[in-house]
DNA sequence: GAATAGATCCGC
DNA sequence: CGGATCTATTCA
């Protein structure tokens, strides 16, 4: 376990907490939704997520395991904590959190958030990982062992709005994608 | 090998 | 609404 020392000679600490494999393991959509108001640390910079999308399982139409096990989405079938990043439309990419246990296919995209440090809104998945100089060598990266690339906890809670998910043709009947509401006191 | 659709974004 | 731009996957 390498939880923070919070023993009593802490005075304003802020806890801090790295998201655990734990925290990855749970169902799909209950970590997606639950990494809203989680902060993603990407090369020092800070964003506060706000919207995510689940992908998960074999009857998931939009999931790109749903045809079963590929090179490419083999990560998705792995344990739970790592990166997906592919690349898209041949000049975007996109970083997804994987999710559940080994063998059963799933993970998080992250949509959008707020850089901490200039409160700038971030939407779309392409303009995320431009922003944070992501690409498919963050590919298979155990966000949480990875020195530089890792989720934090803050105690926010961002109360969630469901909806169908962006740029699919199946599955929109499914709401995964999760968005935070806009009156949390956070997000002016 | 060739064909095709794609978890996007931007500009007209 | 279409173009950019490329590749994973499928099909012949």
């Amino acid at each position: 376990m390498d939880q923070p020392a919070i023993g009593g000679a802490h005075l304003s600490a802020v806890v801090l907490m790295k998201l655990s494999r734990e925290f990855f393991q749970q169902p799909t959509c209950t970590v997606a939704e639950a990494l809203l108001g989680k902060v993603l640390c990407v090369h020092g910079k800070r964003i506060i997520l706000t919207e995510t999308e689940a992908y998960h399982g074999f009857d998931d139409p939009a999931s790109h395991a749903y045809r079963g096990k590929t090179p490419r989405t083999s990560i998705m079938f792995g344990p739970a904590g790592f990166t997906y990043v592919y690349l898209i439309y041949g000049m975007y990419h996109c970083l997804n959190i994987v999710t559940e246990q080994e063998g059963y296919p799933a993970a998080v995209l992250i949509r959008g958030g707020i850089c901490e440090e200039t409160q700038q809104r971030i939407n779309g998945p392409g303009k995320l990982c431009r922003y944070l100089s992501l690409d498919r060598r963050h590919n298979a990266l155990d966000v949480t062992a990875h020195p530089d690339i890792y989720l934090e906890d803050r105690n926010l809670s961002f109360p969630a709005t469901a909806t169908p998910r962006i740029g699919i043709k199946q599955g929109l009947d499914k709401a995964w994608r999760f968005v935070a509401k806009k009156q949390s006191s956070f997000l002016l």
